[in-house]
DNA sequence: GCCTGTCGGTAACGCGTGTAACCTGGAGGG
DNA sequence: CCCTCCAGGTTACACGCGTTACCGACAGGC
């Protein structure tokens, strides 16, 4: 009951052992159910009579040191980079994890080059690292985490990078379907939207490759980036000069920037479809709620099962199964 | 270069001290730059080049089991009951407590209790540990995180737990807030949305309950809880009993909640603010595009860098300053 | 009485670090 | 020549844990 205010130390398992006057070796063995060595019924009860009392928690970082191996799944992701889409998904990942042993963590950090950033991820000496943005993966950067022992690094990519499983993810994909969609409803000067939020540009800036490839293929039309940031103001200046660009359809990164855009454009009395196709992407629940209802590319992924399934036996034993990736769908709505 | 195919071992600071010639601890004073030591500038350099070589990277959690204590900071919170007013939030906060020497990671698991959850947290050994939902934080699990050694809890909290240091983040006013409104709008039969996605209970409940108190102080006003998923099925269904449901005022728990449900309402040919009067939470970017505009709960938060500040003064000296808590504020617009 | 097991416990080591304490060789002052 | 001092290195220990090897006591078979 009585805590210390001034700095209370914490409770190791030596403390354990002292209060059940026992060694400490005991102690392990109790707590972790060590088949190899027996203990008596009753120092194991005074064992962990003690342990509930003092409430000692083992400490995981010593426990991987001693093992030599951690338990610890890193997802380099910031929180606002994770679409409403993948949230579900990663939070469901993480139970699968959970059910393999695993303790997963999110951690975001602004870093200027990918070496610096596997630096840092090297730091925490996971099992494995599972980037959602795999396409900032570097060879190098891959290279620092298997010096550090990372057993596993597993990456939603659109390209292969040594040392790195892949899973498909190809978001040029996602331009490159929306663009085709887009050309074959009649339109020829296709905006992809560019958002200027930062984080998103790794995904943003391959989906508008994907479209400019096919406005290279088809003749007849031409691609442009324009930028906009997520908020009113940005998406109404956008609006205001609309007739200007002489765009007549656009590819809006996102259902969330779609629906933003969607909004300003009406307010300018520009309509849609008629004078401007809108595509978004994810197909998020509001898509279904705009006015007119969003056409959209939706993005099935590999279910979380089958990606903490790939990921044990990457660690384990260092050969994943095939895991499919990311297929991306058109979703034919009103707004084009 | 030549990576080794069978379980690389990780490269240790020991490997750089052969590879350059001197003793493990001349490593250790170049690469922490330490100034109680002296070491050759010739020495030094050798160093440098022998852990560059080598791609070393120091172990994050023998450094802190050796010094006694770690510069993590640990976020118990999942992704997706991360709305996404708080996740641009998050991402500051983060870089903010990157710039104190802290590295922030979020971590959600399912837990029964609060008490299992907190051990689960200790077992890493976070120098703080900051909750959102810090209403599901008891005294038992407060004290089970200062036994191991965690030097501040961080909470958002309606009420004081021992050993918790807590920033006011009260639920109940933001329905009681939404309440007050739709009764001074001369409403009478609320409804008050409970999403039945796992995750949001903790802020639904004190939500629903501050309305319950308005109700129960304005003799004129009754409140009634509505479950809810977040599927266009779901919003339907509720939708198509509305009128029988006699409600006339609804507070929606979110604005995307109020978004999903005022277009199933539409839909079924109930009108808003005419038939019923919709308030939604936390001033999203899409309350505004709504039809018609979304009236809103606004949620002020602290400043990312006032809390950076008092969890690095809590962690360093103990003591935190204080830091304003969340304030709502009602955003009146066209939908009541 | 001696050898052989078995049961129940402990001592000791190593995981990768940081650092206090300790050597060593050479320069400088008396 | 001896003592002191300092620059520049090394040795040794501790952090908290898991595990291997050892050890004492006691029972049983010859």
């Amino acid at each position: 009951m009585g805590k210390e205010p001034t700095a209370a130390a914490a409770v190791t398992s030596a403390d354990v052992a002292r209060l059940a006057g026992v060694s400490r070796a005991t102690v392990s063995f109790v707590l972790n159910n060590t088949q190899a060595h027996r203990v008596s019924a009753t120092t194991r009860a005074r064992v962990l009579a003690a342990a509930q009392q003092l409430g000692y928690v083992p400490h995981a970082a010593a426990r991987s040191l001693r093992a030599g191996r951690s338990n610890l799944v890193l997802m380099p992701a910031s929180v606002s980079a994770v679409g409403s889409l993948v949230s579900a998904w990663i939070d469901d990942l993480q139970s699968e994890l959970e059910q393999h042993g695993y303790v997963t963590v999110l951690h975001a950090g602004r870093f200027s080059d990918p070496v610096s950033a596997a630096r840092a991820w090297a730091e925490l000496r996971p099992a494995a690292v599972l980037a959602l943005d795999g396409d900032s993966l570097t060879d190098q950067a891959a290279d620092v985490l298997g010096r550090a022992g990372v057993r596993g690094v597993l990456a939603f990519a659109s390209h292969d990078v040594k040392g790195v499983h892949t899973i498909g993810f190809d978001h040029a994909r996602v331009g490159a379907l929306a663009a085709e969609h887009l050309v074959s409803r009649g339109r020829r000067n296709i905006g992809v939207i560019m958002p200027r939020e930062r984080g998103l540009a790794t995904f943003a800036r391959p989906r508008l490759a994907g479209a400019q490839q096919v406005a290279a293929r088809s003749t007849a039309a031409a691609v442009t980036a324009v930028e906009m940031s997520y908020t009113h103001e940005s998406a109404a200046e956008l609006a205001g000069h609309w007739r200007e660009s002489g765009l007549d359809g656009v590819f809006a990164y996102n259902d969330d920037y779609a629906a933003l855009l969607l909004h300003a454009l009406r307010n300018k009395g520009v309509t849609v479809p008629g004078d401007v196709a809108v595509v978004g992407a994810d197909d998020l629940v509001l898509a279904a709620l705009q006015q007119p209802p969003l056409t959209t590319v939706r993005l099935d992924l590999p279910t979380p099962a089958q990606v903490a399934d790939a990921l044990h036996e990457l660690v384990d034993r260092g050969v994943p199964p095939e895991v499919p990736g990311m297929e991306p769908v058109l979703v034919h709505r009103q707004s084009s």
